[in-house]
DNA sequence: TTTTATCTTGAGTGATCGCTCAAATCCAGC
DNA sequence: GCTGGATTTGAGCGATCACTCAAGATAAAA
């Protein structure tokens, strides 16, 4: 009996992705949606509920599409530290691709609507980055791959720390060999923990 | 014969500064200013033309106070490394005064409002302090205190994304003591340049 | 073909946005 | 006290904001 939905809400949601991620969430305004997503105000709100709850939605994929993408890496290197520096130096060709920003969204978010309320959630998914970031420095430890004297909570908190500060960086007007230099002196600097 | 003026300009500013710096530029409307300047909208606009225009001084206020912080703190330290290892153990106590917001307002300000058009001025400034970082890793390396194999540009970039990542940082809902934690560590791995 | 449950439409809601301007207000010089 | 020129006021402008809902469109079930 029913009619079908019109729209394929993964590729809708990614749609709403690049708007949010590239003007943030009060500059984007209905009529942007109504204009990338194609639809219309009443099958917006049919679908998503609200503006906000269509950007927590959003939130929720970015930050998804960001912890396997983490995962990823860290998996394809047999060292911890490797991995975690291969990280660091994929985010130096930010500059390469096309992005709706070279900012990571959740920053944008942090700092868009402050640490309280609508921006909960970006927090949320920031501080599963950085557990999982202290993950890498603890099996590196284990591993003996790193010092024992070695904090991996403390490591962890710079490593979280150095990857905002590199995107936020990456958003100015800077050459792409200029980002790649910062990146790998960053990625050298973590393998430079290794115990030689 | 003229009737002078009821408010002081640089108060003013300074109760502008901080409602933007606070809330961003889309946050803040005229209501807003309205209320914390005490002043009517046709006041606003005759002594500062738009909110766009007041924006632009009030980041111009920012980065001149923010220049002169920088400047006091590398001069107060006879030691280029150790005056910029101050400059972030002094961001470390971020969170133990009140401010507008922990974060730093141009980061605030590039990525609210993208790397084009309205905050090209916020962009200069950062240029200005990163300047400043690479003039003081010249003058260490002039002094002898830096390896000479030490590139004081990259280590300037360097410094300058450690540095917004450090406040960004800041701005999640996190513990003083673990600010102060990253503040030393990244203060420190400044020092360690200095060769022994 | 008709029915029916679902999805989509888009004109229109009240609120708020940045901003204007004629009138009111104020004070220094006469 | 009066007057002239600068400042301040605040009602109100058109535009845009997020959002609503009755009506229309669609396709599976009867």
């Amino acid at each position: 009996m029913p009619r079908h939905a019109q729209h394929n809400r993964q590729e809708t949601l990614d749609k709403a992705l690049s708007l949010f991620w590239r003007k943030g969430f009060k500059a984007t305004s209905l009529k942007d949606l109504e204009d990338a997503l194609d639809m219309r105000p009443g099958s917006i709100y049919a679908s998503f509920g609200s503006k906000e709850k269509l950007f927590q939605e959003v939130l929720q994929r970015y930050g998804r599409q960001g912890l396997v993408e983490l995962e990823r890496i860290l998996t394809a290197n047999s060292s911890p530290l490797g991995g975690l520096a291969d990280y660091l130096r994929q985010l130096g060709e930010l500059r390469d691709t096309p992005r709706p920003s070279h900012a990571c969204m959740l920053v944008k978010t942090l700092l868009e609507l402050g640490p309280g309320g609508q921006s909960a959630l970006a927090q949320e998914i920031l501080d599963s980055m950085e557990t999982r970031f202290i993950d890498a420095f603890k099996a590196a430890r284990e591993v003996g791959e790193l010092a024992p004297g070695q904090d991996p909570e403390r490591l962890g908190h710079r490593f979280q720390a150095q990857v905002m500060g590199l995107r936020a960086y990456a958003e100015r007007k800077i050459e792409r060999a200029a980002l790649h230099a910062l990146a790998d002196d960053m990625a050298d600097d973590v393998e430079r923990l290794a115990r030689v």
